[in-house]
RNA sequence: UGGGCGAUCGUCCAACGGUAGGACAUGCGGCUCUGGACCGUAGAAUCGGGGUUCGAAUCCCUGUCGCCCAGCCA
């Protein structure tokens, strides 16, 4: 698609794995691994990231895993693995049959942790949280030993063995890594490895009432898939030195984590937790409504996965945390929707004019070209009529300067049809505008005149008699702030008129049937697509994905 | 006197000791049967101070600012 010269911009962990290969590191070999916890949607955030994972590995030739990481069952449902691996295919990757979950190596995690307390590097503490908060130390300050922490390995391997027995209650001990309380950095300071949660698993079942934490099962599946390059967001920086540990001490194979910022894009928040609070607060439909970062909502805005994959790439990848214009998002959009986009007429707040020369009950098929960027498109008849409705906006009965489109007295050209000039308004008792009367030169047709005049405007149209009538949803952004986070309660900086619905458009008849996810640019107003789940086939719903550049709305502001 | 990370046009990303470049955004012009697209053009940056070097965004020292970490979440 858009993808100008497929030079992707080189980024540190290109620079890193071109390394890795040049020294023959694992072999050469490059096998990246995308970890989801099954909690929540994926956004365009993560979009990122299975960009990285996945669009590095295939670059150099390697493979990549999905990876659930559901190691904690009491957040955790099917119905989220089923959407992410949606989402993920629908960004056009496959992970053939490398589909693993972080629950398929709980055997294994827990072979791997005695192995950590025979070997004197894990024990069983009795110290409830509170405590072992307390133990910790503060930020300036060093921790204290647990005074469960010397116990016996004999005595560690028989209680965690009643730990996985069931025998505790939830809380009432943990495994711990037996590292440095006195560490600068707290994830060394003897972070707990297991817990006890008698909860079900929604793989696993009731098989385990003690589940790893994400430092313990990370790394160590990781190791288990052959993983080279481990990404993850910068947030994980200072659990490397934990990650490092853990498979040193096990003697396995190391892969190397690599940390890069996450994304930020303005008007919008990109967080799981703060996501679910606009789902829950129903301040959206749900996790798929239009005006979601998420990729469903993306998907059924009228995204294309194209330009969502050709932002990720050209936003690059650093350490430094940003925020991304969301403009670039939307002229990435723009630009393949231009290529790809079938043009039709769609008249969103109607003005009835009729056409007092065009003889009545006469149906022209007007031939319309489809696709002005794609000569394949090929063309569509219309039928134009006496009488027709154009866009209210599109008159003015006291013009300002530079305005080009109708007002009395004013010719301008009907796309695709012929030049109309205003004769006459007609208004209701409330001074309301209620139609227009035009008359037309039948020598302009198909726009263009034989006397060689010009008209500064052209608008679009549809003839009354044939029009469908449609819903159209006017989807801007979520939030009227840049960072939406700069206030404390983000959700009062939520654009109240993020969605305006307009019923009664007329739209060229061939829409009404239209099907669900067909994407359109609706002439002078932007890039359309048909609601997947409230369209219906007669009764048709188009979400506007993105409005087209208007240099005449800045000449106004200006 | 806890630990870690970061700082380049308004924004995002490059430049890996050798002319600071691209994209978005913005301004101006052109073209146009979409006030779209397209074409052209302009302005716009190396956090501060020292040092090394023929030469520093890049190496060294120092300062400043910003972000992350005290879940039995990931």
């Amino acid at each position: 698609m858009a993808e100008e010269n497929n030079t992707k911009p080189s980024n540190f962990i290109r620079d890193i794995i071109e390394e890795d290969i040049k020294n023959n590191k694992n072999d050469g070999r490059v096998h990246t691994r995308f970890p989801p916890e099954p909690n929540g949607y994926l956004h365009i955030g993560h979009a990122k990231a299975i960009c990285l994972d996945y669009g590095l590995a295939e670059e150099y030739g390697g493979k990549y895993n999905l990876r659930f990481d559901d190691t904690n069952p009491v957040k955790e449902e099917t119905h989220y693995v089923e959407m992410i691996k949606k989402d993920i295919r629908w960004l056009g990757f496959d992970w053939e049959d490398r589909e693993f979950y972080a629950s398929d190596y709980f055997d294994q995690l827990y072979e791997f942790a005695v192995r950590l307390i025979r070997d004197g590097r894990a024990y069983v503490d009795d110290l409830s949280a509170e405590e072992i908060k307390e133990y910790r130390g503060t930020l300036t300050e060093p921790g204290k030993n647990s005074p469960w922490r010397d116990r016996t390995v004999e005595e560690n391997l028989d209680l965690f063995e009643r730990m996985k027995a069931g025998e505790f209650p939830d809380g009432a001990r943990v495994l711990r890594a037996k590292i440095d309380m006195a560490s600068g950095n707290l994830n060394m300071r003897d972070p707990v490895m297991y817990r006890i949660l008698h909860a079900a698993h929604h793989r696993t079942g009731d098989k385990w009432c003690i589940y790893p934490m994400y430092d313990w099962a990370h790394g160590q599946s990781d190791s288990i898939e052959g993983i080279t390059h481990s990404m993850c967001d910068i947030s994980f920086e200072d659990h490397r030195p934990l990650y490092d540990w853990f498979l040193d001490q096990l003697g396995i194979h190391h892969p190397q984590q690599i940390e890069f910022a996450r994304l930020n894009l303005t008007y919008t928040v990109l967080s799981k937790r703060k996501l679910i609070q606009l789902v829950k607060g129903e301040r959206v439909s749900g996790w798929d409504d239009p005006r979601m970062p998420t990729l469903s909502g993306l998907r059924r805005r009228g995204y294309t996965s194209e330009a969502v994959r050709c932002f990720c790439d050209r936003i690059g990848a650093a350490k430094r945390e940003s925020i991304v214009d969301v403009a670039l998002l939307e002229h990435i959009l723009r630009d393949d929707l231009n290529k790809s986009a079938p043009r039709v007429m769609a008249v969103l707040n109607p003005l009835k004019v009729i056409i007092d020369n065009y003889p009545e009950g006469k149906v022209e098929e007007l031939e319309a070209v489809n696709n002005p960027e794609d000569p394949e498109a090929g063309t569509r008849k219309i039928p134009f009529t006496r009488e027709i409705y154009i866009e209210r906006d599109d008159f003015l009965e006291d013009p300002p300067k530079k305005f080009f489109r109708l007002s009395p007295g004013r010719e301008v050209r009907l796309k695709h049809a012929y030049f109309i000039k205003c004769e006459k308004v007609v208004k209701d008792d409330r001074g309301e505008i209620v139609e227009l009367h035009c008359t037309y030169d039948p020598a302009t047709k198909s726009g263009e005149a034989t006397d060689g005049r010009k008209v500064k405007g052209t608008l679009h149209w549809v003839s009354a008699a044939h029009a469908a009538d449609a819903v159209v949803r006017l989807y801007d952004r979520l939030f009227i702030k840049e960072n939406p986070l700069e206030d404390e309660d983000f959700m009062s900086n939520l654009n109240p008129d993020s969605l305006e619905i307009l019923t009664g458009c007329k739209v060229e008849p061939s829409l009404s049937e239209a099907p669900v996810g067909s994407r359109f640019q609706f002439l002078r107003h932007g890039y359309f697509c048909v609601d997947s789940t409230d369209s219906k086939p007669g009764a048709p719903v188009f979400n506007r994905t993105v409005g087209l550049r208007d240099s005449w709305a800045k000449i106004q502001q200006g």
